[in-house]
DNA sequence: GTCTATAGAGCGATAGAC
DNA sequence: GTCTATCGCTCTATAGAC
């Protein structure tokens, strides 16, 4: 298996080294953009290695998505299940089970969230591996969250929890996807790479969307005129 | 210049046709998911007239990108002004301003943007070149939207404008980047790619959102309704 | 303007020594 | 397990014929 421990530091085997290079690569420049060899080099080991530990580059990232997705569906079932002991969780409740172990699992050391830019960036390549490997360990997290939701708003229709989920995932991955112009254009008063910062935006912003009436069904125009200031 | 006639039907010169198949295929697969040699398969001319017309891949996505800005921000542009000609324009107008030329602008066969799923796409490839377009091409055009936004919403600072737009944005580009899972999980009624539907159901839930107040700035949990439940 | 042909670099994968 | 070496392929870009 793993060897863990050398020394007095913490040295891992050439596949772990492997596996954390990949995580970081892929996440800053999506599959296309990094070859083997940079990341056996990032990783300080031989490109050979790779095909040997994996059976080659997809082999590889496949191996990454997964390692990471059971800390995070873990962390967001804990999370829900933690605010649902006494009563039934609140709508922000629900999605900061949802969103904050998005921020914070497996942060790398400037506290990014290398799995979400990874999810994110992956999301662009039209790749139908990805496809399966998101559908197969994402589908039934999702499902309990959408159920909770609908459980919370009994006002809506089953689609439009599943429409506004969607604009919720958007604001989401297009967080990790960075790099970010309101860092910018805010002078870096907006830091999105900040998970406490952005989930105390993120949420009221987005409870306050769920929220909202039922949208009239299909597609009218929003006829809203002198803001008829809901909520 | 360009040829536009030949016969009955409309017959585009090789640069045309280039640039037409570049933007469709970026599209789909991101700048490195895809190659010259594809690109000029796919248009049907020969692959050495991309180095000849835009001096290699790179100079013909700076084209793509650019062709595809002007329309964008002007159609933007020019919905903000029709709505602002006899009163102030109303949260839902501005937002509708800014996100339906998203969903609709230089749309393809089938309906859908090509161009914001070409920008959702780049977003995550993180190329120099490309955050140097996205500058150049839509900070004015940002800038006007949050001014707008920021005259509708007295009651939020320029950070939570900011912050909000931020989120705005990601609803966009993860619409516009396809594919979605709504798609699947709704058994097709939600349809991301209907630029109708999509702006009828985004439209209200980013103005309530919008319309939330203040979050308490820095980073503070939602205190909204009875959750002590913070990090 | 459009073609053929190819240079020159980089890719993923793997055979085989140790 | 880890290495070296290399195969066979694809890529971008360009030189030069027409």
């Amino acid at each position: 298996m793993v060897k863990v421990k050398k020394a007095n530091t913490v040295v891992e085997g050439a596949r772990e080294k492997i596996l954390a290079s990949a995580a970081q690569l892929f996440s800053e420049h999506g599959f296309n953009g990094v070859s083997v060899r940079d990341i056996a080099a990032s990783a300080g080991v031989n490109s050979a290695l790779v095909g040997y530990y994996f059976g080659g580059k997809q082999g590889l990232l496949a191996e990454v998505y997964m390692r990471h997705c059971t800390p995070l569906t873990q962390e967001r079932a804990r999370l829900l299940k933690s605010f649902s002991r006494d009563a039934q969780p609140t709508l922000e409740q629900i999605l900061e089970a949802f969103i904050r172990p998005s921020l914070e699992v497996t942060t790398d050391e400037h506290g990014r969230s290398t799995f979400t830019r990874l999810r994110a960036i992956l999301s662009g390549e039209n790749s139908a591996l990805l496809e399966q490997l998101v559908a197969d360990n994402f589908d039934k997290s999702i499902r309990t969250f959408v159920t909770a939701l609908a459980k919370c708003l009994p006002h809506l229709s089953r689609e439009d929890i599943l429409w506004r989920f969607h604009f919720l995932l958007g604001a989401v991955y297009y967080t990790g996807s960075g790099p970010h112009r309101i860092y910018a254009l805010s002078h870096h008063h907006c830091d999105p790479s900040d998970p406490v910062a952005t989930a105390s935006e993120m949420i009221p912003f987005l409870a306050a969307g769920f929220r909202a009436p039922a949208a009239d069904f299909p597609a009218r125009s929003p006829k809203p005129k002198a803001v008829p200031a809901k909520r």
